[in-house]
RNA sequence: GUCGCGUUCGUCUAGUGGUUAGGACUCAGGACUUUCAUUCCUGCAACAGGGGUUCGACUCCCCUACGCGAUACCA
């Protein structure tokens, strides 16, 4: 077996169709824990659930790991692979008289549970079978009796450090001699995750505060087991905005979903560190790399921490403006694809078309997805025009005049730059005794279709005369169309 | 019910006996800019309640309330 020096940790979720934002952030800090420490990352897919498990729903979490770009660093664990080795630890345990033999059925604990319930005590099992004599229990097991396996929990106190939530005791009385072994003789839980992390040798088991209490049940199982009892460190909750654990009424709560939405990994995982851990510093926007480097256990807090949809879109949006263009290019460019704005030999042959037009809108976007609803004007003339800007900037008298007047110069403009358009439209507006804005806003609503767009003059640079003269000339005609009717 | 854990602005949080209780998101106002969804500035806004301990408690102790979790032949 490993040493518990060598640090390893492991997320272990079970199969259950998508990588929920709690495992994500869970695996995250398993992660950050592991890279920080320079330790290993790995992944033990809890199937024991077999009917509910598949191949399809184990690559979705891979996926989502591998989206988030953090991939285990050993090939995954199949938790159903080892239930011959949970069976013989509780094989193990029977010989050694650490645990016995339960004939009670299930009907019959159930009476007893409700008995208790009804009569307002706490339900604990009897013991009834633990002093079983070995006549009985070899009549029972000549008569075919189904059985389960329960641990024999010793009297005394189970005394633990959590990493986070630091002194923990729990007497033993609280816990019932519960089972590890089905009548079946299938593994229940908790001694499967105790026998397969002392497999992998796991260091740390980190994981969700809804493990806590299973905590000293699972340490009994160690102690009895003789196997070293790892470090443990439990995760506050992630919950919805009503302060309960987050589920599928929250919209957003997996991670194929966010990035359906238009976010990206960088923004995902900052996102997700900041919920319920915090740096030293005041920092709020991290890489991947800068976590890891800051990322420490002291700074996890204890309480659940309620998720902000709106943070994480600043954050999203943060990440955006920051990574260059380059980074964002294969990600938007298929977005733009998908929208049809473009076709597949266009990412190549229009490349530097795109990437600037990326460079023009990704400090103005929060997700992916407003490349698609703020960019449409990069590939096709405005449809329509902000019904807000159409009566703001195009419904005065002289609105076509000063678009027309605008259009005779730029048409014999014999370089389109930035400078000359710039100097050009200000030269009208002196002319004209007007404000410049004026122009600028009636020019920005004909070309964008939007009152609002990156530097106008960067954006007609970047079109093209021919474009924007086209775009004036159709507006234009929106406009002399729109007063006809009114 | 019992056990465990928690409780600082609306939200995420800093704070470990003496602070004008700090930062971020949101919101409001302002500035810049041609506009803005960018950027910058300003503002709003919090220690759950009650007892102790102490010269002094957000910080330590106890109680109450509230919340979450666990109490399965689920994981």
């Amino acid at each position: 077996m490993e040493s518990l020096s060598s640090i390893r940790v492991r997320f272990a979720p079970s199969p259950t169709g998508y990588l929920h934002i709690g495992g994500a952030r869970t695996a995250l800090f398993n992660f950050l824990f592991a890279r920080a420490n320079g330790g290993k990352f790995l992944l033990r897919i809890e199937d024991t659930d077999l009917e509910r498990s598949s191949e399809a729903m184990i690559q979705y979490i891979l996926d989502g790991l591998n989206w988030l770009g953090i991939s285990p660093d050993e090939p995954y664990v199949l938790q159903s692979e080892n239930r011959g080795k949970h069976i013989s630890a509780a094989n193990k345990l029977l010989n050694e008289g650490k645990a016995y033999r339960c004939f009670c059925t299930k009907d019959e604990l159930e009476i007893q549970r409700e008995k208790a319930q009804s009569a307002g005590k706490v339900y604990r099992y009897s013991g009834a079978c633990r002093s079983l004599s070995d006549e009985a229990i070899k009549e029972n097991l000549a008569a075919k009796m189904p059985y389960t396996v329960r641990l024999k929990i010793p009297d005394g106190v189970i005394r633990f450090k959590d990493m986070v939530f630091k002194k923990i005791s729990v007497n033993n009385s609280e816990l019932d001699d519960f089972i590890i072994l089905r009548s079946d003789g299938t593994p229940v839980y908790q001694l499967a995750v105790v026998v397969d992390d002392a497999e992998m040798g796991i260091s740390h088991v980190i994981r969700g505060e809804d493990h806590l209490s299973n905590t000293p049940k699972q340490i009994l199982l160690y102690l009895a087991l003789e196997l070293p009892v790892p470090q443990f460190a439990h995760l506050p909750l992630i919950l919805g905005n009503d302060g309960k654990r987050l589920s599928k009424r929250f919209g957003a709560t997996s991670v194929g979903e966010f990035q359906e939405l238009g976010f990206i990994p960088e923004g995902v995982n900052n996102s997700l560190a900041l919920l319920g851990w915090s740096p030293k510093s005041n920092q709020t926007i991290f890489t991947l790399e800068e976590l890891t480097a800051q990322f420490d256990m002291s700074g996890i807090s204890k309480k659940g921490a309620i998720f902000d949809f709106d943070k994480m879109k600043w954050i999203n949006g943060q990440h955006l403006t920051c990574l260059p263009a380059e980074n964002l290019f294969a990600r938007v460019a298929n977005a733009w694809l998908d929208k049809g704005f473009i076709e597949e030999k266009e990412i190549e042959n229009r490349h530097d078309y795109l990437l600037r037009s990326i460079d023009l809108l990704k400090e103005r976007v929060r997700l992916v997805n407003e490349f698609v609803t703020f960019g449409s004007w990069f590939f096709t003339d405005p449809a329509d025009y902000d019904e807000e800007g159409v009566k703001k900037h195009w419904e005065s008298s002289d609105s076509s005049l000063l678009l027309s007047r605008l259009l005779e110069k730029w048409q014999n403009l014999a370089s389109f730059s930035e400078e000359m358009t710039e100097r050009t439209l200000r030269q009208l507006a002196d002319e004209l005794e007007i404000k410049a804005a004026r122009l600028i806003h009636s020019v920005r609503l004909a070309v964008t279709g939007f009152t609002v767009s990156p530097s106008l003059f960067a954006v007609l640079a970047h079109l093209g005369k021919e474009t924007v003269i086209r775009r004036i000339r159709l507006a234009l005609s929106f406009i002399k169309n729109n007063s006809g009717k009114q």
